[in-house]
DNA sequence: GTCTATAAGTGGATAGAC
DNA sequence: GTCTATCCACTTATAGAC
């Protein structure tokens, strides 16, 4: 199990130990959760000592902590940042946009790297302060407010009929908050996996398609 | 602190030792989880020995089912069931009408004897199948189902406008679970329980003043 | 129904040989 | 860096006196 060809998770070059404890504290953490994992069970999947594990992480939180770090740097480096919205907009119109947004929200959880840590930090989430922390406002305050803005804008450029910004932004994007917690938690099973952009992305497109159909400035014309 | 004078959860006329194991349980669990909490907490917080509570209980995990299945059985006694909707509609409006249903939904959670179950099922999701299965069907896919009724029967007497009910169905109570999953998880802390209707009964009124705006038949008109 | 005593196991973590 | 050996705190749970 451990001598397949595996792109590591945390460097390409070497598939050294520590990269495999690291790979199978992920695995482990997200099928039963961080405290009913232990490091007799990493030690076994390695194929080491549990001693051996401590030569590369000081404490089992360390563990959990260097995977969250990993994925919050990860995902901040995947930050869409500066994109050219207005240009975006002329070209593609503002459901276009909102389209890309969106799809672009999917495809940064849809990755094989990181969706066993999305798990992770679903599960985590109660109990871990820093993940609680990050999720909030890197995951929802913060994407809510660029989407104020994106909408403000596109509300300037007359695309879209005048209403409060801010509960349109939160209608988008809470919306999608909640098919994450719905993937990673409530419809959670073993073959989730798989099934993931194809149920989420037609409930996105409907989303969609409801609230652009509500603010598109066509209609009250 | 287990002399106050508390009305007990679980049997309004005896403070009995069971009831009281219950109670520091549900007190416990929701602060730390299942895993991380222990029998012996439990049995230091009533003031009895480890092994009393085994008189009581066969084992830790029927503790947990316990207060699962009561709070099952808490949340169906309160289920709206036959609501006379004609009549309600013709009173109240169709925006009324879902102000009165979203109101019922907020304070079917903030009542003082299963809130921290709430919290309990929220960090359980995750580990607990059926809590897990118990959440999707109850507390969203059923939810949905009578919603998309209620909408449908909105669009037969002409209240809103014709769309997708299904869609629209959706988009009302999915923001409803994520107000739910932001109040016990994302925005959780040892606080949390004071402010809870205030906030969530904003975000709810600009919710549904969103989606009424856009149903509303007095718009195309 | 509660107590003492204890079983029987698991957990994280360390010391020191190699 | 990995191994053997070990520590010890803590866990759920049971047996049997009172």
């Amino acid at each position: 199990m451990q001598n397949e060809p595996v792109t590591t998770l945390f460097q390409q070059e070497e598939l050294n130990t520590k990269e495999r404890i690291l790979d199978a504290a992920i695995d482990l953490i997200s099928r039963k959760g961080f405290d009913a994992m232990s490091i007799r069970e990493i030690a076994r999947e390695v194929g080491i000592r549990e001693s051996s594990i401590y030569n590369h992480f000081k404490s089992k939180d360390e563990i959990l902590d260097t995977i969250i770090d990993y994925f919050i740097m990860e995902l901040s480096r995947s930050d869409l940042g500066e994109m050219p919205m207005d240009a975006l907009l002329a070209q593609y119109g503002p459901e276009g946009f909102m389209n890309m947004g969106g799809r672009a929200y999917l495809e940064s959880i849809n990755r094989p790297r990181v969706i066993k840590i999305w798990r992770i930090i679903s599960i985590e989430i109660y109990r871990n302060d820093k993940v609680r922390k990050f999720f909030k406002t890197t995951m929802v305050e913060t994407p809510v407010k660029v989407w104020e803005q994106t909408f403000r804008r596109m509300m300037d450029l007359g695309y879209i009929v005048e209403c409060d910004t801010r509960v349109l932004a939160q209608e988008f994007f809470y919306y999608l908050v909640y098919l994450l917690f719905d993937y990673f938690v409530i419809s959670f099973n073993d073959t989730t996996y798989c099934t993931f952009t194809e149920k989420m992305s037609d409930d996105m497109s409907g989303h969609i398609k409801f609230i652009f159909d509500k603010i598109s400035v066509k209609k009250v014309q």
